[in-house]
DNA sequence: TTGTAAGCGTTATCAA
DNA sequence: TTGATAACGCTTACAA
């Protein structure tokens, strides 16, 4: 193993010269700096992640958490998680995946949190490392997440363009900051139009929305477009048009939400709005770091923009294949 | 932050009897264990893992790789990765997560690696720490995985007690041993029986297996089952049977393979042969924290039974809700 | 700007 | 069986 003082040595400084090209380069002369680099890049010296930890009193680790029941788990959580790896490996950060309230809070430079409700904010609070959450919040927490609002806005607007006749919103039933903006993003669009909104909620399941499309159909004629809160709510409405015999996407269209995996497997394609997810990951990861190179200074939120992506299930999309 | 001197301090001991207790305590009387145990627990001690790591030469980080395209990327793997979570956490590993092939393959204490190819095995070959692969490999490495050949055997059996008269099975055009292991458990199954064995193979998407049953309805008359190699090609086969009229369980069944979400979200409901996913990846976790531990000795396969899950798409199924 | 010394919390080694 | 000491690789504080 190489460590400090082999590169010293190679580059005939001492340890802390090194350890400064490392950390604080601005204190060095460019002379030095380029003998240490080269002796660096020569003996292709790592840094010892673990002796770095140990100096600094950090542990290189951050803990992410997953506090949704895993049955409900999406494969949404996989891309984040790939994401989120990948900001952390950058900076040599390593994570903890914690998927149970009865955890180890200890032992972390910081946490990136997910699905947290009313009643984890108390524990929340006394966590004594940097946060960050992801996914929207009206608490104060700094949080990265997709602009939910401007996704529907613009999954809306597409059905505006193609002239659908009725224009509907399939919604989750939670009281979550992520519905809500998801739902003004249409609700905001469709006034603007002088359009009518018309909300349906229900659970996240695409059972659900099958049912109630099925169940309530008479009230949906030709020329309607659903815009749905998710991926599986969309996936439910297709199968309800289709059994009830209404043609898509000449009749109908549907727009779910999400994009990830779900949009793929089903037939015919989904039109939805695509959220960067492993974007998301690395910012998360990168907010997270900051905030902990920071002491903790407030990050704030971020927005990102996803990307409407108009496949099969609506007028102007991709055409069947 | 609570230290081995603090405890020790506490217990009227050296820190070594303290560091003993916690990784030799053979080597302790039990009066002092008695004695340091309460120490710790009243003074609730944490060990640092970073000064641990330093002094052992660890780095107390192993590094799982996912070597296959994100797109591709089902959510079998975030089931699999909270598994491998569980099983390290335990043991106070962190997990770095690889997802793409220029990697730092130094800084961890061993590695577990999945959908590793034939080219894969060169460089493999070459890690200096331990190693344990994720799914069925025929090149000597220690492994985990589901027992394959049970699993469509289970199924395969299934199809004959509801009395299909032809059993076929819809493979992944892969050379990969776990599709010639699903293979196999369906063959033995079938000749057993005395039944003809005929295998159609394809790429593993819904759309690949609902267009090849489409075209080829004609070959498959009532009371045929399908035995799936994976939940995907199951759901296209569902997709198949629907639009070209075949009543569904009555006249034919289908059975997947994995019982991770793709089979829920479909409806009707499929039977599939469930893969423990999150039990597997605990047992890679604790594999390969065992060869690490046992300075790299061999942990040999390690074949896990799967569940024969019986719904809506297969004769002798719940029924349909 | 650079170097020296001490210390981070733990464990292996050796002596008692 | 227990304890003192040095060492792991790095960084902060201070001295030159």
């Amino acid at each position: 193993m190489i460590t400090l003082s082999d590169v010293a040595k190679k580059a005939n400084v001492s340890k802390m010269t090194v350890s400064r090209v490392i950390n604080h380069p601005e204190q060095v002369t460019d002379e030095l700096k380029q003998l240490v680099f080269s002796a660096m890049k020569e003996l292709n010296y790592r840094p010892n992640v673990a002796a770095k930890a140990l100096a600094n009193n950090r542990t290189q680790v951050i803990k992410f958490f997953i506090l949704e029941d895993i049955d409900t788990t999406e494969p949404y959580y996989m891309t984040l998680l790939f994401g989120i790896a990948k900001g952390l490996d950058e900076k040599q950060y390593a994570m903890q995946l914690i998927t149970n309230r009865n955890f180890d809070l200890d032992y972390a430079d910081g946490y990136i949190i997910t699905g947290a409700r009313g009643s984890d904010y108390e524990w929340i609070d006394r966590l004594e490392k940097p946060v960050v959450l992801f996914g929207e919040n009206r608490n104060g927490y700094d949080y990265v997440d997709t602009d939910n609002k401007l996704g529907t806005q613009m999954a809306t607007q597409a059905a505006l363009a193609q002239n659908y006749a009725n224009i509907v919103f399939i919604g989750i039933d939670v009281k979550e900051p992520f519905e809500y903006s998801r739902e003004a993003g249409y609700i905001n669009t469709l006034q603007q139009a002088q359009f009518m909104p018309q909300i349906h909620r229900m659970g996240n399941h695409s059972h659900a929305s099958e049912q109630f499309i099925t169940a309530h159909w008479s009230q949906f004629p030709p020329n309607t477009a659903f815009i749905c809160a998710s991926d599986r709510l969309a996936l439910g409405v297709v199968r309800a048009i289709q059994h009830c015999g209404g043609d898509l996407p000449a009749d109908y269209g549907v727009v779910g939400f999400d994009g990830v995996f779900l949009d793929q497997v089903s037939n015919p394609k989904l039109s939805t709005v695509k959220q960067p997810v492993t974007r998301l990951g690395e910012l998360v990861a990168q907010m997270l770091l900051q905030k902990i190179q920071q002491s903790g200074a407030p990050q704030g939120e971020l927005l990102v923009t996803p990307e409407l992506i108009m496949r099969h299930t609506m007028r102007g999309g991709a055409p069947q294949t």
